[in-house]
DNA sequence: CACCATACGGAGGCTCCCTCCGCTTTATCA
DNA sequence: TGATAAAGCGGAGGGAGCCTCCGTATGGTG
């Protein structure tokens, strides 16, 4: 069950490769810490490397978030495969829909905003977009076999949905999952 | 059907509460034209003001934001009256959580801001969510007694869901009503 | 009409995003 | 190994936005 590799900027020359890294690293701890809307001085601050060099790396605070995103979007995938080979068809959905919660949850805004550019179309999303859609339309279609999901369903608006639930400010966990209840009870056949 | 009316601070002295209209309708405008990111500077300079008089009445952009979702938030309620008087229980709630996603999307963020707003504790946002309340249980409360919805539904988890369908970027109006007839499907008793 | 509480305007401080360019480091190849 | 070109580095600084401060103006009352 591969996925197609996401596309990264990673340099080749050693020192680049190097802050590269270190930049990345500071901005998944800084977003995490602080919320996206960490500034990007304080990021290369943390980096220990000048603003300068996040420029050149990342041209504007969007492209930094999307490097931030990869890893959490291949784990977002790999759970879905996880699920399908150790769930039946509705559990498998039903337990990857509320990992995905569970997750945007902790991670706040980070995923929110994911989820939000999910309708965007640079390329980098779009490539993230396939690997998703990949990971998902394999569960899908398999409850839509099984009968138990509607027919008419469509991936992407599943998704949408379910990243609405976790778009409120101070949303509790068990919020969350009562919404998400509303949401499955709106996908079975 | 009176609704609790909803707190300004609208100034005494005849100049100043001249200023605060120009500046609210100002304000409404700019957000309806380019989106609520618009400049206060550009919203001072809309009303014919200098930014110091914005400042004085609205201490930072989310109480001029507040200000400005007064009025949308009265219309939201009065429709919700007038679908309970022309529709059964079901019918009715689903008219109006209709029409909040039309208006959400054409109203884009200001619309979405409000929803997300909902979560938070100003004593302004309180007030607000006291008359929506009151509107939308009407609603809620009438289907549930007739036993077209589930009993376990709460109004706020039904606006937050409901909500976050408009949050997305790019939401078209028939994905939108794609994704609200999953939500109705999922109220279903 | 005089006085003062209230309001006005906009310069300016601060932070943030992003650009530009002179200096430094890396990799390559003879 | 040493020279050279290509690639990378840092941070000053321009521009924009949010918000504060304070000297000036004005409405309302006795």
């Amino acid at each position: 069950m591969t996925s197609t590799p996401l596309p990264t900027t990673r340099p080749a020359r050693a020192d680049a490769a190097r802050n590269y890294d270190l930049l990345v690293t500071a901005a998944r701890e800084a977003f995490a810490e602080h919320g996206t809307d960490t500034s990007l001085e304080e990021i290369a601050r943390r980096a220990g490397v000048g603003i300068g060099t996040l420029y050149r790396r990342f041209p504007n605070r969007t492209a930094l978030l999307e490097a931030v995103y990869v890893d959490e979007i291949q784990q977002v995938c790999n759970r879905a495969y996880g699920f399908a080979e150790k769930l039946g068809p509705y559990d498998a959905l039903a337990a990857w829909l509320r990992s995905f919660v569970g997750y945007s949850i902790s991670k706040k805004s980070l995923a929110g905003e994911l989820t939000v550019a999910l309708g965007k179309n640079s390329e980098f999303f779009t490539a993230c977009k396939v690997n998703v859609r990949q990971a998902g339309d394999l569960l899908l279609d398999a409850a839509k076999a099984d009968g138990s999901v509607r027919q008419d369903l469509q991936l992407m608006d599943v998704l949408r949905l379910v990243g609405g639930i976790t778009m409120g400010r101070d949303m509790s966990p068990e919020q969350a999952n009562r919404l998400l209840d509303i949401v499955l009870a709106g996908l079975k056949a």
